[in-house]
DNA sequence: TAAAATAATACAAACGTTTGTATTATTATA
DNA sequence: TATAATAATACAAACGTTTGTATTATTTTA
């Protein structure tokens, strides 16, 4: 006794008219007489009549979902991301699907893939950790299917459209910060040496010392290498605990690599900010909440999310002859002061 | 010069066959020649063949996508019930659509009403701080579409399953804990009255201290009003300022509130945890990082998505005549300590 | 008041699959 | 070698819409 849907077809029937005039009434297109309108309104509504995606997607050849791949979904960032996709999505009448690739270059193909069977009109994705190819993304371009990429962006994609911020230029406004308040001995505390967001945010650091002229010392540079988060911890404080000179300042290239870091300085008696001051890179959002708290580098998560919805919605509603040329954002980072460089009360915009 | 995709047709008239049959071979389907389904999947291969995926829905009725509609995106409890919710559907070959209510109830029924076109083949959803009544929920179960609720749940739905933690329990547990290790002086710091949740949180609290012989002291208590996060550390700090008696102890019905006690306390000179401990409840999973770290009562967020699906699947895979009776399924949480409690150090379940 | 113009509606194909039934080809049986 | 049994395939309807074109009903015009 399973309740059949109340489709067109039942309150064509019941009125004696035809599926095409409902469907054209409920679409209050002036080609149906303004009483046939009505009358079909009013008997959709009693009958509880729902329109079916699926048939409507399979006819118009649109399903209205954007697909979106992210490398984890535990990761304040990629939250706020997709809070922004999904806040330009909604408001433009499209759905998002999210997966997660889970830093896998195989998920993440596998995921594409699955995009590809027409479920959505447009793809959204942050490549993860270890894709260091882009046939596959390609694949999907060659199928006209709008692809938008954000964030770790190692090499662009021809045909699709990217959104970025500015690594370097944001940690080297982070590390001259450190400079302009004379603190000398910067540690860098970086990712692993193949992503290009690390390699742009070491380079920030480098170009910041040769800019005020402090040398480079070698000691003070650590590039964290575990994928896992387990093992961030360990690798952190050993760096840090087998200084031979003390540093008076810290930039991590992530968020997470600066609380460990702070956590393991105060367990060595570090005053924070007085004897090392510390700015992070992502803004947890949570950051705040802690004692000391961690001032930081903060992304624009939520912005880039909003970007890219906004790049590929645009791809999905060009005509079908017109040709977008392919755009690559770079959105601005800003510096977000609290307890761990609280020495000076600033909040500037890099 | 839209490139059109490969379909059966296209197949089918390449190798001069019928549709119906590459349809099959595609399924290995035993009906068709073995050489026929070779020459299907060599040919579907070499055409680059994708099938279409809503085609395919509209033609089984069945999307296998599940529906998600949580309060938010951005609270770590939500982002890892979705997890689990994920980790169990893809593994059994569905995806999952996520919308957040933003705690709306206007929101959530929109989004409820939004899924009830067909394109989600059951629901899974956790109601919003302000959703009172349940209709909008009972006439998606009256046209047959399987919902499982978990977390937040003001009062049972019929018809549908529930996945739930037992939070008088959980408080319970909590509160006796700090009476054994002998703090007598316990805040209790909970939510807006109105949510069930909350009230059970409270009454595990008052039995605790029943239990022992402790007496209730109204100054004590407090709860937290504001859904906004911008002012939970007003009104916290506020209540912890003006109390006449110092606590030794604090139960606090979310980490959040927890996180910002702790805050707070420590600005006003206790330590912890000799002075003061702290558990709070959720987990956020990054309690750990800092320091003090807070000791928590540990919600299977992870699990309780996982249940959920499994619940949901089972619901969807079930043949049309049967009918599966419905399911309330109450998970167990955990303390775990961190330093805002480590005067000794257990790890017990409740 | 009949023809022309236009408004309103009906018909039917299309979207790309699946699947029950009909048909044809092949093999087995007598 | 004709016939039955079975294997392989083809046909066609169905899923629930949309939309171009054909048809019918109504109004306008002469």
């Amino acid at each position: 006794m399973k309740k059949r849907r109340v489709k067109l077809e039942d309150i064509a029937r019941k009125l004696n008219i035809s599926i095409a005039t409902v469907s054209r009434a409920l679409d209050k297109n002036p080609r149906v007489k303004l009483a046939t309108r009505e009358k079909v309104l009013k008997m959709a509504q009693a009958m509880g009549y729902m329109p079916n995606q699926i048939a409507k997607s399979l006819s118009s050849g649109k399903t209205n979902i954007i697909g979106v791949i992210i490398p984890r979904y535990d990761e304040p960032f990629f939250i706020e991301a997709c809070r922004g996709i999904d806040h330009y999505a909604r408001s433009h009448n499209y759905k998002i699907l999210i997966s997660s690739s889970r830093n896998s270059f195989d998920f993440e193909r596998e995921n594409l893939i699955s995009f590809e069977r027409g479920l959505v009109d447009g793809i959204i994705l942050c490549p993860s950790h270890d894709t260091e190819t882009f046939a596959h993304i390609r694949s999907i371009i060659d199928k006209e299917i709008p692809v938008v990429l954000f964030d770790n962006i190692r090499e662009m994609v021809k045909g699709a459209d990217h959104v970025l911020i500015n690594d370097d230029k944001a940690s080297f406004s982070a590390v001259e910060f450190f400079i302009k308040n004379g603190r000398k001995n910067i540690a860098f505390i970086g990712g692993i040496k193949e992503k290009k967001v690390f390699q742009d945010r070491y380079k920030g650091y480098l170009e910041a010392l040769k800019k005020h002229n402090i040398p480079i010392d070698k000691e003070m540079i650590f590039h964290c290498n575990s994928i896992d988060r387990e093992f961030e911890d360990d690798e952190i404080s050993g760096f840090l605990k087998k200084l031979s000179k003390k540093p008076d300042a810290v930039f991590t290239c992530t968020d997470n690599y600066g609380l460990l870091a702070m956590k393991t300085l105060i367990k060595m008696g570090y005053k924070i900010p007085e004897d090392i001051a510390i700015i992070g890179f992502g803004d947890l959002g949570l950051g705040d909440v802690f004692v000391p708290s961690l001032s930081c580098v903060a992304q624009p998560s939520f912005e880039m999310g909003k970007k890219a919805a906004e790049l590929l919605i645009d791809q999905l509603n060009k005509s079908e002859e017109e040709t977008l040329p392919k755009k690559v954002i770079k959105l601005k980072t800003h510096l977000v002061h609290r307890d761990s460089t609280r020495f000076k009360k600033v909040n500037f915009h890099i």
